[in-house]
DNA sequence: TTTACAAATGCAACAATGTTGCAATTAATT
DNA sequence: AATTAATTGCAACATTGTTGCATTTGTAAA
Protein backbone atom coordinates (compact mmCIF):
# COMPACT_ATOMS: atom_id res chain seq x y z
CA UNK A 1 0.00 0.00 0.00
CA UNK A 2 1.54 3.21 -0.61
CA UNK A 3 1.64 6.00 1.34
CA UNK A 4 -1.00 8.50 -0.04
CA UNK A 5 -3.86 5.50 0.20
CA UNK A 6 -2.07 4.85 3.81
CA UNK A 7 -3.03 8.68 4.16
CA UNK A 8 -6.19 7.96 2.22
CA UNK A 9 -5.28 10.99 0.08
CA UNK A 10 -5.85 10.23 -3.65
CA UNK A 11 -2.85 9.54 -5.95
CA UNK A 12 -2.37 12.22 -8.37
CA UNK A 13 0.88 12.38 -10.60
CA UNK A 14 2.07 15.28 -9.02
CA UNK A 15 1.83 13.74 -5.81
CA UNK A 16 3.77 10.97 -6.76
CA UNK A 17 6.25 12.78 -8.62
CA UNK A 18 6.39 15.39 -5.00
CA UNK A 19 7.21 11.70 -3.02
CA UNK A 20 9.75 10.31 -5.55
CA UNK A 21 11.80 13.68 -4.76
CA UNK A 22 12.01 12.86 -1.00
CA UNK A 23 12.75 9.34 -1.41
CA UNK A 24 15.19 9.77 -3.72
CA UNK A 25 17.50 11.49 -1.46
CA UNK A 26 18.44 10.23 2.58
CA UNK A 27 18.71 14.24 3.57
CA UNK A 28 16.35 16.80 3.91
CA UNK A 29 15.54 19.30 1.24
CA UNK A 30 14.37 22.80 0.64
CA UNK A 31 11.74 23.25 -1.41
CA UNK A 32 13.60 24.99 -4.00
CA UNK A 33 15.18 21.31 -4.78
CA UNK A 34 12.03 20.18 -5.08
CA UNK A 35 11.35 22.40 -8.10
CA UNK A 36 14.22 22.13 -9.86
CA UNK A 37 13.55 18.96 -9.51
CA UNK A 38 10.44 18.83 -10.78
CA UNK A 39 10.66 19.19 -14.96
CA UNK A 40 7.25 21.44 -14.59
CA UNK A 41 5.07 22.86 -12.04
CA UNK A 42 2.69 25.27 -10.22
CA UNK A 43 3.58 26.88 -7.54
CA UNK A 44 0.51 27.16 -5.18
CA UNK A 45 0.14 23.55 -5.96
CA UNK A 46 3.42 22.53 -5.07
CA UNK A 47 2.40 24.83 -1.26
CA UNK A 48 -0.46 23.06 -1.02
CA UNK A 49 1.19 19.77 -1.58
CA UNK A 50 3.82 20.82 0.84
CA UNK A 51 1.11 21.51 3.27
CA UNK A 52 -0.67 19.03 3.36
CA UNK A 53 1.95 15.89 3.13
CA UNK A 54 2.94 17.75 6.80
CA UNK A 55 -0.45 17.74 8.11
CA UNK A 56 -0.98 14.56 7.05
CA UNK A 57 2.22 13.15 9.10
CA UNK A 58 4.14 12.28 5.22
CA UNK A 59 6.76 14.67 5.75
CA UNK A 60 7.73 17.19 8.81
CA UNK A 61 9.98 20.26 8.73
CA UNK A 62 13.23 21.21 9.58
CA UNK A 63 14.28 24.51 10.99
CA UNK A 64 17.84 24.84 11.51
CA UNK A 65 18.33 28.56 13.48
CA UNK A 66 20.00 30.29 10.69
CA UNK A 67 18.85 28.38 7.48
CA UNK A 68 16.14 27.92 5.31
CA UNK A 69 13.84 25.65 5.89
CA UNK A 70 13.92 21.90 5.09
CA UNK A 71 11.80 19.03 4.60
CA UNK A 72 12.27 15.33 5.57
CA UNK A 73 9.89 12.46 4.74
CA UNK A 74 8.61 11.13 8.39
CA UNK A 75 10.15 7.82 9.02
CA UNK A 76 8.28 6.86 12.23
CA UNK A 77 4.70 6.64 12.53
CA UNK A 78 3.14 10.53 12.55
CA UNK A 79 -0.30 11.48 12.49
CA UNK A 80 -2.07 14.58 11.84
CA UNK A 81 -2.25 15.27 14.92
CA UNK A 82 1.31 14.36 16.35
CA UNK A 83 4.87 14.28 14.97
CA UNK A 84 6.82 12.18 16.79
CA UNK A 85 9.90 11.70 16.18
CA UNK A 86 13.03 9.96 17.81
CA UNK A 87 15.56 11.77 15.64
CA UNK A 88 18.18 14.43 15.56
CA UNK A 89 18.33 17.25 13.11
CA UNK A 90 22.18 16.79 11.89
CA UNK A 91 23.81 19.68 9.84
CA UNK A 92 27.37 19.09 8.11
CA UNK A 93 29.14 22.41 8.50
CA UNK A 94 31.30 20.54 5.13
CA UNK A 95 28.72 19.37 2.60
CA UNK A 96 26.00 21.64 4.06
CA UNK A 97 23.71 18.96 3.68
CA UNK A 98 20.90 18.10 7.00
CA UNK A 99 19.90 14.85 8.14
CA UNK A 100 17.51 13.25 10.32
CA UNK A 101 19.95 10.41 12.18
CA UNK A 102 18.02 7.85 14.64
CA UNK A 103 18.86 8.00 18.41
CA UNK A 104 17.87 4.99 20.96
CA UNK A 105 18.14 7.07 23.67
CA UNK A 106 17.24 10.49 24.21
CA UNK A 107 19.49 12.50 26.64
CA UNK A 108 17.44 13.39 29.62
CA UNK A 109 17.04 16.69 30.23
CA UNK A 110 15.10 18.34 33.44
CA UNK A 111 14.81 22.67 33.79
CA UNK A 112 13.54 23.14 37.56
CA UNK A 113 10.45 24.67 37.58
CA UNK A 114 9.18 24.14 33.63
CA UNK A 115 7.34 21.08 32.61
CA UNK A 116 9.50 19.35 29.67
CA UNK A 117 6.63 17.50 27.18
CA UNK A 118 8.70 17.68 24.23
CA UNK A 119 12.02 17.64 23.30
CA UNK A 120 14.09 18.23 20.02
CA UNK A 121 17.80 18.35 19.77
CA UNK A 122 19.44 20.30 16.64
CA UNK A 123 23.42 19.60 16.12
CA UNK A 124 25.92 20.37 13.66
CA UNK A 125 29.05 19.13 12.84
CA UNK A 126 30.58 16.41 10.33
CA UNK A 127 28.14 14.05 9.01
CA UNK A 128 29.76 10.38 8.15
CA UNK A 129 30.92 10.49 4.92
CA UNK A 130 32.94 14.20 5.38
CA UNK A 131 34.30 13.28 9.13
CA UNK A 132 36.63 10.66 6.67
CA UNK B 1 29.56 51.32 28.54
CA UNK B 2 26.41 50.28 26.30
CA UNK B 3 25.92 47.40 24.08
CA UNK B 4 25.82 49.49 21.12
CA UNK B 5 29.68 51.04 22.25
CA UNK B 6 30.87 48.01 23.07
CA UNK B 7 30.29 46.44 19.75
CA UNK B 8 31.72 49.73 17.74
CA UNK B 9 28.26 51.03 16.52
CA UNK B 10 26.93 54.45 16.42
CA UNK B 11 24.58 55.02 18.86
CA UNK B 12 21.34 55.73 16.41
CA UNK B 13 18.08 56.69 18.02
CA UNK B 14 16.60 53.62 16.16
CA UNK B 15 18.80 51.02 17.23
CA UNK B 16 18.17 52.48 21.08
CA UNK B 17 14.79 52.23 20.65
CA UNK B 18 14.65 48.50 19.16
CA UNK B 19 17.47 47.51 21.99
CA UNK B 20 14.94 48.70 24.46
CA UNK B 21 12.24 46.88 23.15
CA UNK B 22 14.21 43.62 23.67
CA UNK B 23 15.00 44.36 26.83
CA UNK B 24 11.73 45.25 28.13
CA UNK B 25 10.36 41.22 27.20
CA UNK B 26 12.32 38.35 29.19
CA UNK B 27 11.21 35.99 26.14
CA UNK B 28 11.81 36.11 22.80
CA UNK B 29 9.58 37.87 20.30
CA UNK B 30 8.85 38.20 16.80
CA UNK B 31 9.43 41.17 14.56
CA UNK B 32 5.75 41.88 14.04
CA UNK B 33 6.20 42.32 18.27
CA UNK B 34 8.77 45.11 17.44
CA UNK B 35 6.86 46.85 14.90
CA UNK B 36 3.78 47.00 17.16
CA UNK B 37 5.78 48.33 19.80
CA UNK B 38 7.57 50.98 17.84
CA UNK B 39 5.76 54.24 16.96
CA UNK B 40 7.01 55.12 13.74
CA UNK B 41 9.64 52.73 11.85
CA UNK B 42 11.07 52.30 8.23
CA UNK B 43 10.90 48.20 7.35
CA UNK B 44 14.27 48.93 5.66
CA UNK B 45 16.20 50.01 8.79
CA UNK B 46 14.57 47.80 10.74
CA UNK B 47 15.53 44.43 8.98
CA UNK B 48 19.26 46.13 8.46
CA UNK B 49 19.07 46.36 12.16
CA UNK B 50 18.10 42.44 12.96
CA UNK B 51 20.55 41.48 10.90
CA UNK B 52 23.41 43.99 12.20
CA UNK B 53 22.28 42.98 15.84
CA UNK B 54 22.35 39.07 14.54
CA UNK B 55 25.52 39.74 13.25
CA UNK B 56 27.43 41.69 15.68
CA UNK B 57 26.21 39.25 18.35
CA UNK B 58 23.45 41.31 20.13
CA UNK B 59 20.33 39.59 19.20
CA UNK B 60 20.13 35.06 18.03
CA UNK B 61 17.87 33.99 15.98
CA UNK B 62 15.44 31.78 17.13
CA UNK B 63 13.46 29.27 14.76
CA UNK B 64 11.46 26.37 16.62
CA UNK B 65 9.76 23.89 13.35
CA UNK B 66 6.54 25.34 12.63
CA UNK B 67 7.02 28.39 14.53
CA UNK B 68 7.99 31.47 12.83
CA UNK B 69 11.63 33.29 13.49
CA UNK B 70 12.01 35.03 17.18
CA UNK B 71 15.05 36.95 18.19
CA UNK B 72 16.31 37.25 22.03
CA UNK B 73 18.83 38.65 23.13
CA UNK B 74 22.31 36.96 23.38
CA UNK B 75 23.27 36.99 27.43
CA UNK B 76 26.21 35.32 27.29
CA UNK B 77 29.16 37.09 25.33
CA UNK B 78 28.79 36.62 21.62
CA UNK B 79 30.99 37.88 19.09
CA UNK B 80 30.80 38.27 15.18
CA UNK B 81 31.98 35.06 14.34
CA UNK B 82 30.55 32.45 16.98
CA UNK B 83 27.08 32.73 19.29
CA UNK B 84 28.09 30.19 21.81
CA UNK B 85 24.52 29.98 23.46
CA UNK B 86 24.71 27.54 27.16
CA UNK B 87 20.57 27.24 26.83
CA UNK B 88 17.13 25.86 25.76
CA UNK B 89 15.12 27.36 23.65
CA UNK B 90 11.65 26.73 25.17
CA UNK B 91 8.17 26.89 23.78
CA UNK B 92 5.64 27.49 26.29
CA UNK B 93 2.33 25.47 24.88
CA UNK B 94 0.04 27.50 27.13
CA UNK B 95 1.28 30.80 27.08
CA UNK B 96 3.10 30.45 23.66
CA UNK B 97 5.90 32.35 24.77
CA UNK B 98 9.82 31.73 24.23
CA UNK B 99 12.26 31.42 26.36
CA UNK B 100 16.11 30.78 26.46
CA UNK B 101 16.25 28.65 29.67
CA UNK B 102 20.01 28.71 31.12
CA UNK B 103 21.50 25.39 31.55
CA UNK B 104 24.56 24.33 33.42
CA UNK B 105 25.53 20.81 32.00
CA UNK B 106 24.52 20.43 28.37
CA UNK B 107 23.58 17.02 28.21
CA UNK B 108 26.01 14.66 26.42
CA UNK B 109 24.82 13.11 22.67
CA UNK B 110 26.82 10.94 20.63
CA UNK B 111 25.80 10.11 17.09
CA UNK B 112 28.00 7.08 15.69
CA UNK B 113 30.10 8.06 12.46
CA UNK B 114 29.13 11.89 12.94
CA UNK B 115 31.25 14.44 14.43
CA UNK B 116 29.31 16.61 16.33
CA UNK B 117 30.95 20.23 17.28
CA UNK B 118 27.38 22.37 18.29
CA UNK B 119 24.39 21.53 20.01
CA UNK B 120 21.35 22.88 20.34
CA UNK B 121 18.31 22.41 22.27
CA UNK B 122 14.62 23.03 21.72
CA UNK B 123 11.53 22.18 24.08
CA UNK B 124 8.17 22.25 24.79
CA UNK B 125 5.96 22.07 27.64
CA UNK B 126 4.72 24.23 30.40
CA UNK B 127 6.70 27.55 31.31
CA UNK B 128 7.23 28.49 34.61
CA UNK B 129 4.21 30.38 35.20
CA UNK B 130 2.45 28.02 33.91
CA UNK B 131 2.80 24.69 34.99
CA UNK B 132 0.68 26.03 38.14
C1' DT C 1 31.85 74.50 18.81
C1' DT C 2 32.16 73.87 14.22
C1' DT C 3 33.47 71.11 10.35
C1' DA C 4 34.04 67.00 7.60
C1' DC C 5 32.97 62.58 6.42
C1' DA C 6 31.67 57.98 6.94
C1' DA C 7 27.73 55.68 8.46
C1' DA C 8 22.83 55.30 8.91
C1' DT C 9 18.34 56.24 7.29
C1' DG C 10 14.25 56.77 4.20
C1' DC C 11 12.32 56.30 -0.14
C1' DA C 12 11.04 54.05 -4.32
C1' DA C 13 11.18 50.32 -6.89
C1' DC C 14 11.72 45.68 -7.21
C1' DA C 15 12.15 40.53 -6.12
C1' DA C 16 10.76 36.60 -3.78
C1' DT C 17 7.54 34.07 -1.19
C1' DG C 18 3.11 32.72 0.16
C1' DT C 19 -2.28 33.01 -0.11
C1' DT C 20 -7.16 33.14 -1.93
C1' DG C 21 -11.23 32.53 -4.97
C1' DC C 22 -12.84 30.42 -8.72
C1' DA C 23 -13.23 27.80 -12.98
C1' DA C 24 -11.51 23.71 -15.30
C1' DT C 25 -9.82 19.17 -14.82
C1' DT C 26 -9.15 14.70 -12.84
C1' DA C 27 -9.29 10.57 -9.58
C1' DA C 28 -12.17 7.42 -7.30
C1' DT C 29 -16.54 5.19 -6.83
C1' DT C 30 -20.80 3.35 -8.43
C1' DA D 1 -19.22 5.03 -18.67
C1' DA D 2 -21.28 8.48 -15.59
C1' DT D 3 -21.17 11.10 -11.30
C1' DT D 4 -19.15 13.77 -7.95
C1' DA D 5 -15.96 15.40 -4.77
C1' DA D 6 -11.28 16.49 -4.72
C1' DT D 7 -7.39 18.45 -7.05
C1' DT D 8 -5.23 21.57 -10.01
C1' DG D 9 -4.06 25.90 -12.60
C1' DC D 10 -4.72 30.59 -13.21
C1' DA D 11 -4.99 35.35 -11.97
C1' DA D 12 -4.78 38.48 -8.71
C1' DC D 13 -3.28 39.83 -4.48
C1' DA D 14 -0.72 40.06 0.17
C1' DT D 15 3.34 39.71 2.69
C1' DT D 16 8.15 39.63 3.33
C1' DG D 17 12.66 40.83 2.20
C1' DT D 18 16.28 43.35 -0.91
C1' DT D 19 18.80 47.03 -3.58
C1' DG D 20 20.43 51.59 -5.22
C1' DC D 21 20.63 56.11 -4.26
C1' DA D 22 19.85 60.67 -2.26
C1' DT D 23 19.44 62.78 2.23
C1' DT D 24 20.34 63.07 6.99
C1' DT D 25 22.86 62.20 11.16
C1' DG D 26 26.44 60.59 14.57
C1' DT D 27 31.20 60.82 15.57
C1' DA D 28 35.72 62.36 15.82
C1' DA D 29 39.03 65.72 14.85
C1' DA D 30 40.33 70.59 14.18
Amino acid sequence: MTVLKQKKLSETPFRKDVLAIFKSHEHAILLSVIENELTDFNRVTLYRTIKLFIEKGIIHEITLSGNETNYAICKNECSSDTHHHQHIHFKCNSCHLIFCVEIDKFPNVSLPGYKIEHLEIQATGLCKLCSN
